[in-house]
RNA sequence: GACCCCAUCGUCCAGCCGGCCUAGGACACCUGCCUUUCACGCAGGCGACGCGGGUUCGAAUCCCGCUGGGGUCGCCA
């Protein structure tokens, strides 16, 4: 079948209701926003419902303040959900690390269907028979080791408290139809999907299992998603088959990508909703932007408001190139959104971005010892509000005495990992990474402190160096420290 | 490496159930106009159907192959 026979199919008679399901594990992405977008533009139009899930069943790497700042930046965005964990719903709770009992009750389903089964490998094994596939050059996957353990044995091993997964026993032969409403049906032969993991060891469940029974629970007609999942979407058609449940129409959105065309990531661009609202981005402007990532309004038209975008959207507009996310044209869009505000508008826009109380209250100490008049607190303060820093009059000083510019460069890259790497954000915290990162190298902090301090502030003189950072936050800051390493290892050619 | 997806200007999109395409718009870049400056605005320029085979009177549009790019291959999502 072809994309618009797909198309054409019978059209799902179930209300509409979709879903995102970001995971808790850093900052906010504009790879959630971008998904979130097309699910909510898609939920309005049809009058169904927006519903947002937690899927935060890794342990290791969940982290507790992540959560709220996912709620904040798609607030900020201004799509709104209609369900989820802070505003609750028929369908709850909706924050995966709740559900343990109903994963586990699905689990046994499966298990009493002899759908699934015990698998007691453990990681060694499994990290040793993926070596030997991948110097073998054989394709990888799960060797079924266990998969025909008898009951007794599972039972004798069960109570001897031997560490055990949930495994699901999928087919051997023939293939599987994966029926993406934007491509067309993906035929996948059965023996290119192994037994996936469905309960872990530590019994929560896996993103496969937790994903297609939270779906099907919360009546989910439409999965609008990124593309990277595409390849395990044979896994939750078995599933779905398994449970003998109904599936969702599949929509796989292109991945949003660097200027390289690999995905989106942090080393390459910034990808979290903070650094865009930091940077001076409009709400608006972001989300317009982030539609034309792969839609067209039509008529040759790119402006257009949220509002405008639900009665016209349409998905078979999705152009399925993956598009490079180019700040030039946000920016350009931001001007025209800047342009068409009133003079009330512009000012309320200005109060709510930097220019908040609590922003300047941050700035207040740092700054009260170092004026002597008002006046004088604009001047002192341009790099607390600016986005990228003129670095032109002090790039000649972004140098480390006899370092490579190079390995100045390759330097500043690992301070920037180890504060990616610290959960806590303060000045303390950056003071202590800056010094360790300093010796590390075989640096003086008289040199790396005060590359930092022209990084962060683009000046020689400045508040203290990590409290200004700290003020200034990861995003910007991150931001400034790739940026002044592009530079000095293009030798202050790129832009 | 295996499997899957994708393929129009440097970038984002339009066109793609074949002819109206000497391929349209936008960003970026360049030039000029406007202007006391700068910016905005306006006008113009540069610039692409990856390659090779088919099918057809006719292909950017359909088919096949190749090439290229990407994704996935975890007790992460």
């Amino acid at each position: 079948m072809t994309a618009s026979e797909a198309l054409q199919a019978p059209a799902q008679t179930r209300p509409v209701r979709v879903r995102i399901a970001p995971s808790p594990t850093g900052d906010p992405h504009v790879g959630t926003a971008y998904i979130a977008l097309f699910n909510y533009v898609f939920a309005r139009q049809h009058g169904g419902k927006f519903v947002l899930r937690i899927e935060d069943t890794d342990q290791t790497r969940a982290r507790r303040d992540s959560e709220q700042m996912i709620f904040d930046a798609l607030h900020w965005v201004g799509l709104e959900w209609d369900e989820g964990p802070d505003v609750g719903g028929p369908y709850g709770p909706y924050r995966q690390s709740e559900r343990g009992a109903i994963y586990a009750e699905h689990t046994q389903i499966l298990l009493d269907k002899g759908e699934a089964y015990r698998c007691f490998c453990t990681s060694e094994r499994l990290a040793e028979l993926r070596a030997q596939q991948q110097a073998e050059k054989k394709s990888h996957g799960y060797d079924r080791h266990c998969r025909s353990l008898d009951n007794a044995d599972v039972a004798r091993r069960m109570a001897a408290g031997e560490a055990s997964v949930v495994r699901l026993k999928a087919p051997t032969e023939g293939s599987i139809v994966v029926r993406d409403r934007l491509r067309g049906d993906v035929v996948i032969d059965h023996a290119q999907v192994d037994d996936q993991v469905l309960l872990k060891s530590d019994g929560m469940p896996t993103y496969h299992l937790a994903n297609v029974v939270d779906d099907h629970l919360m009546h989910i007609s439409h999965v609008i998603r990124a593309e990277e999942w595409i390849s395990s979407t044979p896994k939750h058609v078995l599933l779905y088959k398994a449970f003998g449940w109904e599936e969702p129409a599949w929509y796989h959105m292109p991945l949003l990508r660097n200027s390289d065309k690999s995905k989106i990531s942090k080393r390459k661009n910034p990808v979290s909703i903070n650094y865009y609202r930091d940077a001076g981005i409009l709400a608006p402007a972001l989300l317009n932007f982030l539609a034309l990532m792969g839609w067209s309004f039509g008529e040759d038209r790119e402006k257009f408001t949220l509002a405008e975008m639900i009665p016209v959207f349409n998905l078979d507009r999705i152009a399925l190139g993956g598009p490079v996310f180019n700040l030039d044209k946000l920016t350009w869009l931001n001007e025209k959104y800047i342009h068409d505000m009133s003079d009330d508008q512009l000012v309320d826009a200005l109060l709510g971005w930097r220019l908040r109380r609590d922003y300047l209250k941050q700035l207040a100490p740092l700054i009260r010892q170092r004026i002597k008049k008002l006046d004088e607190f604009i001047p002192a303060t341009d790099f607390f509000f600016a986005g990228d820093l003129d670095y032109s009059t002090v790039f000649d000083q972004f140098v480390i005495p006899d370092v490579l510019p190079a390995d100045v460069a390759k330097g500043l890259l690992a301070f920037v990992e180890r504060f990616e790497a610290r959960e806590t954000w303060s000045h303390e915290m950056l003071h202590d990474e800056a010094k360790a990162w300093t010796d590390e190298l075989g640096w003086k902090s008289k040199h790396s402190f005060i590359l930092l301090r022209l990084i962060a502030t683009g000046r020689k003189a400045s508040p203290g160096l990590f409290e200004t950072m700290a003020v200034l936050g990861k995003e910007v800051l991150r931001r400034r420290v790739r940026r002044a390493a592009e530079l000095i290892a293009s030798g202050g050619k790129a832009k």
